[in-house]
DNA sequence: TCCTTTACTGAACACCGTGTTGACTAATTC
DNA sequence: GAATTAGTCAACACGGTGTTCAGTAAAGGA
C-alpha cells in the first residue's frame, strides 16, 4: 500500500486527497443521500469529470474510503496476533484506538445518524474471529448460541463506546478509553 | 393513534399498508438509496403520484415508519414508568421484545447492512434518560463522564444483541435474550 | 339507497443530477 | 526536453423527481 502510495502521481493523491477531505467536510453537514457529485467537485474545486475517473459514485467512494480503514485494522490485528488476548486485550484496543483517533473524523461521520451501516457491519465482521476466540477462552463452557449473542453485544456495544469517545472529540486518552472498553467486554464475557 | 386508525378512510389503509410492505420487500434485498420511488409503487401496484400523496420521498417514508416504532416504544416504557429498574429491568426488557418480534421484519432490515444509522441513533436518545437513570442506580458513585460511556455501549451493545436476535428469527423466546441482555447490562454497569 | 366527499388514477410537464464522451491543456515523470 | 498521463471543458442523452389537473372510483354519512 506504501508501496502504491509512492508510485502514484502527485496529482492522483493530490485529487483523492481533496475529493476525501470535501466528503468529510459536507458529511458533517448532511446525509450522504443528499450529496452530490456536483457539489463535492465544487467543493474540492475540481471538475466534475475527475470525480466518475475514480469513484463510480458517491457511496462506492465511501465505501473505498472504509477499505483503507478496515485495511489499517486488518495490519493491527496482524500485528497482536500471538498475544494472549484473555489477559492482554488492551494493548490491541490500544492500538485501534490510537488509530481511530487519527482519523477521528472520518469515524464520527460513519458512526454518526449521516453515518454507514454496513461499516457497523462490515467492523462486525472483521472482529467476529478475533471476539469469539476471546470470549471462548474468557468462559470456554458456554453453548455455541451464546456466543454469537455475547459477540454480537461487545462489537455493537464497542462501537458505541467508540462513538461516544469520538462525539467528544477524543476528549480522553486512548489508554483510559482502552482500559474501560477492556473491562466491560470482560464483564460481558463472563455475565 | 388507534382512534386516528378507526377514522381513516380505508383505502388509506390500504395504501399505506400495501406501500409499507413494499418498503420492507425491497429493502430485504437492496440498500435503501437505490429504491426509487418508481419501483416502490409498482410493486405495491399504484399511481406513482399517489406516494406523494403521503411521503416526502423514499426517506421520509422510512422515517415515518421510525415513527411508529418509537411511538409504541415510547407507550412501553411508559407502562413501566414506576418500576425499580435495578431488580426489575427484565420485565421492561420483555415487552421490549415482545414488540420487536412483532415487527422483525422490519426491524431486521432497519438493523441490517442495508439500515440507517438514524434508527440507531433515535434509539439512543429514547433510552438515554431510562439508561442512565438505571446505571447511577446500580452504581451511584460513578463519575458523570463514565456514565456516558456505559451508556453508549449499554445501548448500542443491546441494539447488536437484537440484530442477532431477529437475524435468527427470533429462534430463542423473548424471555431468555431479556434475561441474556439483562445480565449483560448490569455486568457493565457495574464495570 | 342516494349523495357528498375524498382517495386514487393517468398523463403530461419542467427540472436536475447522472454518467459518459472527445478534443484540448497542463502537470509530472524519466 | 519528450512522452505519458491527469485534469479540464462543453456537450449529450437518460432517467428519476416532484408537481399539476382533469377524470374516475370508492368510501362513509344521512
Amino acid at each position: 500500500m506504501e508501496n502504491q502510495t509512492k508510485k502514484e502521481d502527485r496529482r492522483v493523491r493530490r485529487t483523492r486527497k481533496l475529493l476525501t477531505q470535501a466528503l468529510t467536510e459536507l458529511m458533517q453537514h448532511k446525509q450522504v443521500k443528499e450529496i452530490t457529485v456536483r457539489e463535492l467537485t465544487d467543493l474540492a474545486d475540481m471538475n466534475r469529470g475527475t470525480f466518475y475517473l475514480y469513484y463510480k459514485d458517491i457511496y462506492d467512494m465511501l465505501e473505498s474510503i472504509e477499505d483503507g480503514m478496515f485495511q489499517a485494522l486488518n495490519d493491527i490485528l496482524q500485528r497482536h496476533e500471538k498475544e494472549n488476548l484473555v489477559k492482554q486485550i488492551e494493548p490491541v484496543l490500544r492500538d485501534i484506538l490510537d488509530f481511530i483517533e487519527e482519523n477521528q473524523e472520518m469515524v464520527r461521520v460513519l458512526l454518526s445518524p449521516h453515518g454507514d451501516m454496513n461499516f457497523l457491519h462490515r467492523l462486525n465482521d472483521v472482529l467476529r474471529e478475533k471476539c469469539l476466540q476471546y470470549i471462548r477462552r474468557v468462559s470456554p463452557d458456554e453453548e455455541e448460541t451464546s456466543f454469537d449473542y455475547h459477540y454480537s453485544f461487545i462489537v455493537f456495544g464497542t462501537a458505541g463506546l467508540i462513538r461516544a469517545w469520538v462525539n467528544r472529540n477524543c476528549a480522553e486518552p486512548a489508554e483510559q478509553i482502552a482500559r474501560l472498553a477492556g473491562k466491560m467486554i470482560q464483564a460481558d464475557s463472563l455475565a
